[in-house]
DNA sequence: AGGAACGTATGC
DNA sequence: GCATACGTTCCT
């Protein structure tokens, strides 16, 4: 099944039904009324158990609350929650029968609720044939049913039933947008069939990738050290940040007073008034009926005791991102295609005139998307390839796509149950001769990009083409925007190595990743903001090995002693007390306005580390190098590399402390104008005795093997 | 508008 | 019958 699931777009509000417990507002529609769903329990959500510490939980009873908020633990909330077993098709009566038959003729039996009219029906019961229907990807039996879709009704003031999402985890990336304010005719548009705007494939093709080979930096004199990052810059991206309170803390001051960049452009405002959103005006049902409205006795409830701090900072942080990525990303309603990466064009038809398609395919046993490859390299990306940057060129900020008010909700699936099949099914029933381990090392070869193409080619392709050996290393540097669909691409690959950098990633997206990559070994974020790599302080990646976070504003020694510091939060046996990066080997901090604080805190909390990339750090002196090499540091004796290029403090004096470290192989002090050829030629003459270092280039000391 | 409260559907 | 928690209403 597909993990990339994108549309929210009809989410019907939830309306009574007979079984509600309140009464009916006068304005309920004709239409049947609304089932309540229930949890999969399958899910990544429904199978963990509750936190304990969430805002529901400690509202519940058992967690010594007063059990009045009667609400699932935040991160337990359904992904997929699921008709009920006692929901039946209101033709025949009965219930659904999908577990009677083989995945590919399950659709027309199985109960689908409409999000509009809410009827639940199995498709075969259905008269209409000439309309469409409309699948909703996203929440399991769940359509736009023919008959609505036909007279043009649309869910746009509704939510899709049975969704109460804890938008930030585990499995939906966003939360329901705020109601649009919408005027006029925009409203009436349903965007459930219409098909992505431009959403070509060939489109977001991706620039042939460039080996994954690391350069060092490049020292040249136009590229010495340059000032930060220009202001400018950091004001776009802003817009695109979430975490703004964090975000201003760590911001140079002036820079507010800058008018931002008019980044609204008039294609965006065209596209918000083209898609209708989902919740473009929700309060017109509901919650614009005057009902009840004047003094009530009130005399039930008790007084509350309101968890401000918690709640809200939780759904602050919650909306603000989401409201952010809901920008970032959005797409209609779509039906899922039939090969995975087929353009999810068209609502499907029942038994019309869509050849020998068979619709209910889309629902099913989709395990790649249309929207991985588009979303995966998007257009406009020039992966650089490599991990250290020229820090000079920090680039502009990637803009958004145009925005929409549409709003898209990515859900993530569980991985699929059953194993890739080992062979390829042909036409004719019968499987190709070739097992898929031979494809698997045919796979190998091709580019990411090529292996986007593949998995457009059948769902078998689509299978095997995400394993991820295939994806051990997934490089979006520099893509522009980071969408929710590439994130649920990224988790389904597991890759072991990210590279993020120089990207507009958020806080709440990286958290989001890396929550979900636990055996993640290298993430590279240059380039990034502290804002969004921030969300290491609070996530645990135990194996990372590498951390790059060169040239990321506002990454100071404050900053670094949240990223190092042991969880706070340290009630016994509850957490690791330990550093969450205690494990890396290879730290890139280059252009950092880092001092000996941070050093101090490193070699502390990393007595693993064995490569340390301090390039351009302004502050980094002799006696910097005297700590990383004093006696009892760990890193004295762990150090096999050490980046001091364009470190102006660092002087001759720093080679003599090199001498005392045991496993140095490689001295990087290019461009460090207080450094002499004669102090790195003494160098080499004295440690002769025991290890042979030449120099590689003006000043970079290289053990000779 | 956002959050808290609560009636009662749902599953066991 | 009980525990859970969905989805609406009410309160701030």
């Amino acid at each position: 099944l597909s993990l990339f699931y994108s549309n929210e777009a009809n989410r019907p509000k939830p309306k009574m039904g007979t079984s509600a417990a309140v009464k009916l507002p006068s304005n309920r529609s004709a239409s049947g009324a609304r089932r309540r769903r229930t949890r999969c329990r399958k899910c990544e959500a429904c199978l963990r158990t509750e936190c304990g510490e969430c805002h529901f939980c400690k509202d519940m009873k058992k967690f010594g609350g007063p059990g009045r908020m009667k609400q699932s633990c935040i991160m337990r909330q359904c992904i997929a929650p699921v008709l009920p077993h006692t929901a039946v098709c209101v033709v025949c009566g009965e219930a659904g029968k999908e577990d009677t038959l083989e995945e590919e003729d399950k659709f027309n039996v199985m109960l689908m609720e409409c999000s509009i009219c809410n009827e639940i029906v199995h498709p075969n019961c259905l008269k209409v044939k000439d309309a469409s229907g409309v699948v909703n990807d996203e929440l399991p039996n769940c359509w736009e049913c023919p008959k609505c879709n036909y007279a043009g009704k649309t869910g746009k003031q509704k939510r899709g039933p049975g969704f109460k999402y804890a938008s930030n985890l585990p499995g939906s990336l966003l939360k329901e947008q705020k109601a649009v304010k919408e005027e006029g005719e925009a409203t009436s548009t349903s965007t459930a069939k219409r098909k992505p705007e431009g959403d070509d494939i060939s489109r977001h093709r991706p620039e042939e990738r460039e080996p994954l080979h690391r350069h060092p930096p490049v020292l040249t004199p136009s590229t010495l050290p340059r000032p930060r990052p220009e202001d400018k810059l950091r004001k776009k991206r802003k817009l695109f940040d979430d975490d703004e309170e964090e975000d201003f803390s760590v911001r140079k001051k002036g820079k507010a007073d800058e008018p931002l960049p008019p980044l609204k452009t008039p294609v965006l405002d065209s596209d918000q008034s083209h898609c209708s959103s989902p919740q473009a005006g929700p309060s017109s049902e509901g919650g614009s009926e005057p009902q009840e409205k004047g003094p009530r006795p009130k005399a039930r409830r008790k007084r509350r005791l309101p968890n401000k701090e918690l709640s809200k900072a939780l759904n602050q942080e919650i909306q603000k991102t989401e409201d952010c990525l809901a920008n970032e990303n959005r797409q209609p309603l779509k039906v899922e295609p039939e090969s995975e990466n087929e353009e999810p064009k068209r609502g499907f038809r029942i038994g019309s005139d869509l050849g020998g398609e068979r619709p209910h395919l889309r629902t099913k046993e989709m395990n790649g998307t249309p929207w991985e490859l588009r979303h995966f390299y998007p257009s406009q990306i020039t992966p650089l390839g490599f991990n250290r940057s020229s820090p000079g060129t920090r680039p502009l900020p990637p803009r958004s796509p145009p925005k929409c008010v549409q709003m898209e909700r990515h859900v993530i699936r569980p991985p699929p149950i059953s194993p890739p099949p080992d062979r390829l099914p042909l036409v004719d029933g019968k499987t190709h001769a070739v097992q898929r381990e031979v494809w698997m090392k045919l796979f190998g070869h091709f580019t990411h990009k090529e292996l986007c193409v593949c998995m457009r080619v059948c769902k078998t392709w689509n299978r095997w083409c995400c394993d991820k050996r295939l994806w051990t290393n997934i490089d979006l540097n520099r893509c522009k925007s980071i969408t929710p669909l590439m994130l649920s691409g990224i988790i389904r690959r597991q890759p072991l190595s990210l590279d993020l950098s120089w990207t507009n990633i958020s806080k709440k997206q990286l958290s989001w990743l890396i929550n979900r990559l636990p055996g993640l070994r290298v993430l590279l974020l240059s380039g990034c903001s502290w804002v969004a790599v921030s969300a290491l302080c609070t996530s645990s990646c135990p194996l990372l090995r590498t951390l790059d976070v060169q040239w990321v504003e506002g990454l100071k020694d404050a900053q670094m002693r949240d990223l190092l510091s042991p969880p706070t939060d340290n009630r016994p046996g509850q957490l690791d007390n330990r550093c969450k990066l205690r494990n890396i080997l290879d730290l890139r901090l280059a252009g950092l306005d880092i001092t000996d604080a941070s050093l101090r805190l490193i070699i502390r909390h990393m007595p693993l580390l064995s490569r340390l990339d301090l390039s351009y750090c302004n502050h980094i002196n002799d006696h910097s190098v005297n700590l990383l090499t004093a006696a009892g540091t760990t890193t004295r004796d762990s150090l096999t590399e050490i980046n001091l290029s364009v470190c102006n403090r660092v002087t001759d004096h720093s080679l003599t402390f090199f001498k005392r470290c045991g496993s140095i192989c490689h001295i990087d002090l290019r461009y460090c104008k207080q450094v002499t050829k004669m102090a790195c030629e003494q160098f080499i003459a004295e440690m002769s005795v025991s290890v042979q270092f030449g120099l590689k280039e003006d000043k970079l000391l290289q053990k000779l093997s």
